[in-house]
RNA sequence: GGUUCGGUAGCUCAGCUGGAUAGAGCACAAACCUUCUAAGUUUGGGGUCAUUGGUUCGAAUCCAAUCCGGAUCACCA
């Protein structure tokens, strides 16, 4: 139990004896104790003060005396002002608490909840590369289903391809008009962007074909429809769903070359799927849902018997489920797939990531799912996260203003590369531990940087200036790793002896094992509101306290051997939550760097 | 226009279930390496929390209106 709830468990006794008023625990507000007063937890009381009709010194006085009677080995003592009471919690149990996790590698871990969830992410079109938004995406729901298993949940990631539609025959069509059967073999090009480049020589064709056409005479939007190259391309999608076995090759052949290109990224950043689904097996499901839904009225036909679901009444328009021609749309793909993901592995809860640009499918999705009676409807959540966008505004493929993710890739591990030179700290590495490290620090800022603002939020990505290797990174929360794991490695500080003294904490000693006693709290909120963020800046204030504690008191000469041990203690703790909590994010901490 | 998300320091962001004098990082100015890794630490300047009104002991936080920006409202996926 975190001390936290303890104060406030406390705090409902004691007003239950005092008063005989029963509170439930949420109703009590505690509170970190700013800095300039003494104390470690505050209790607010204006809350209770009217119910109990006592001017908020007398009722804290009474309250203090209570909490500290009834909690000797909580409570050391305690002052008011102005309404707040301010607990100061026993140095004892702050070096129990220390002594009790120092070497658990379990801290923070919750037994399995017997819940099961899916986290869908990543979900790349097989016509272009991974892009810097990608990442975004890749890295939260791998952060997430990481956060989400510590909190006792089995999780299954899975990822849906979409590997058949129009724009995947434009980079088909692109490549048989332009390539004159050259490959990513003969070009030594990585196949994702190989076939990334066809689509862009589509476009530019597109382009050159519409503005052909406009002059002569021809106006904008029938142009757009007119040009040859757009027509041939509707006729392979057309043939493609026939299954002309011309296409299909071509198309399979096409997009090996682009699963072959997303494996070795994939493999790069750390990205993995328990269950791959392809659109292109999925894309007919959820049609006899459709009938399903007629028949319970769900739906309704029109007279050109298009099938709709009139959502007015929950505020929405009317959504089309089924074209008049009979062949569904990207919603009913999506109910079928939910359905088909639930029969399969029966998962309590269904997150997708997926960016925000699609609330409003998902709101639909969850709707429709819940009125057609889907069992797995209200298990549904839309990880909704910002778009990444540039100084100059938003990332578009078509006019080349994305930040691919194999070059922004490999330009951390330059950077990081650079910098561990500079520094010159590991020269006796070898050229594979070297490489090793690079890759942990590169990735590590990178991840780091996307992962720290909150999901919900856009944010701006600025390719003039790098990503940063100090401050509120990474690279500081690693290096701080690597400083602890220095000074163990020197004091070869294992087995630690059980720590008997009653000493006193110095201020910094005491900051340090509160903010470690949070950590298994900053997960749970961590996964509740599906914000990696929240671990990302508790990790940072943990770098830094202990930073300051480095500089202030030294661990190898401490003033006395006890003072030497829970030092010791609290930087093993230090180094094992910095490391899992990292680990929770995707990123490796070093052992030295 | 409807729905929805956002607007906090020069920049990038925390804080938002109402609580004490609004915080970090970067950038800028300065100090600290014969002592456990200086990718570090310390100090300093920097704010009309978009605006206006309301709710109350108390509002960056809640409510309303307004202004600005994004997303979305496809027989695209």
């Amino acid at each position: 139990m975190s001390v936290v709830l303890k104060i406030k468990t406390a705090t409902v006794q004691a007003i239950e004896q005092l008063y005989g008023m029963s509170l439930p625990a949420d109703q009590i507000l505690v509170n970190a104790t700013k800095p300039e007063f003494e104390g470690d937890y505050t209790v607010v009381l204006f809350a209770f003060v009217k119910q109990l009709k006592k001017s908020p010194d007398a009722l804290g006085q009474e309250l203090g005396d209570a909490l500290v009677a009834a909690n000797p080995t909580l409570f050391s003592s305690y002052n008011i002002i102005k309404g707040f009471l301010n607990l100061l919690v026993a140095n004892q149990f702050w070096m129990d608490f220390v002594e009790q996790e120092k070497n658990n590698a379990l801290f923070g871990t919750q037994q399995t909840n017997g819940k099961s969830v899916m986290v869908e992410y990543s979900s790349p079109n097989t016509n272009k590369p991974l892009h810097l938004g990608h990442l975004r995406n890749n890295f939260l729901g791998w952060s997430i289903a990481e956060i989400l298993k510590v909190n006792g949940y089995q999780v299954t990631k899975t990822c849906i391809v979409n590997d058949r539609g129009i724009h995947i025959c434009k980079s088909m069509i692109a490549w048989q008009l332009f390539a004159n059967g050259a490959t990513p073999e003969s070009t030594n090009m990585k196949g994702d962007h190989f076939v990334g480049d066809y689509y862009v020589k589509f476009n530019d064709e597109y382009k050159l074909q519409i503005a052909a056409l406009v002059a002569t005479g021809i106006d904008a939007a029938q142009a757009e429809k007119e040009a040859p190259i757009m027509k041939a391309t509707q006729q392979m999608l057309l043939d493609w769903e026939n299954g002309n076995a011309e296409v299909l090759s071509l198309w399979k052949r096409m997009n090996e070359w682009v699963y072959a290109g997303f494996d070795t990224t994939y493999k790069k950043i750390g990205s993995d799927f328990d269950k791959t689904y392809f659109e292109s097996q999925t894309y007919l499901l959820g049609k006899d849902l459709v009938a399903e839904g007629l028949e319970k009225k769900v739906f309704f036909q029109k007279d050109d018997t298009s099938v709709w679901i009139d959502l007015t009444a929950d505020g929405l328009d009317e959504k089309l489920v089924q074209r008049k021609d009979g062949t569904s749309v990207y919603m009913t793909q999506d109910i079928g797939l939910a359905v088909n993901k639930y029969n399969e592995f029966k998962a309590d809860q269904s997150i997708y990531v997926v960016g925000d640009e699609q609330n409003y499918h998902f709101k639909v999705l969850k709707l429709i799912c819940q009125k057609l009676g889907i069992p797995a409807a209200d298990g549904i959540y839309h990880l909704s996260y910002g778009m990444v966008e540039l100084p100059t505004g938003k990332m578009k493929s078509r006019e080349g203003t994305v930040v691919d993710a194999d070059d922004l890739v490999d330009a951390m591990l330059n950077i990081a590369q650079q910098k561990t030179e500079e520094l010159g700290k590991v020269k006796d590495f070898t050229t594979e531990e070297l490489a090793e490290l690079y890759n942990t620090i590169g990735l590590g800022a990178l991840k780091f940087f996307l992962l720290r603002v909150d999901p919900k939020k856009k944010m701006i990505f600025n390719p003039e200036e790098s990503i940063d290797f100090h401050g509120f990174t990474g690279p500081f929360i690693q290096y701080t790793h690597a400083r602890i794991k220095s000074i163990l490695r020197k004091l070869s500080a294992e087995p630690f002896a059980t720590n008997t003294a009653a000493g006193i904490l110095l201020p910094l000693e005491k900051s340090l094992a509160k903010h470690l006693e949070l950590f298994p709290d900053t997960i749970s909120e961590a996964a509740t509101e599906h914000d990696p963020s929240k671990l990302a800046i508790y990790l940072f204030e943990l770098a830094k306290l202990f930073n300051t504690f480095y500089t202030q008191h030294s661990i190898a000469n401490a003033e006395s051997e006890e003072k030497k041990l829970i030092r010791l203690q609290l930087a093993n703790l230090s180094a094992l939550v910095l490391s899992k909590g990292m680990r929770l994010l995707g990123i490796n901490v070093p052992e030295r760097m």
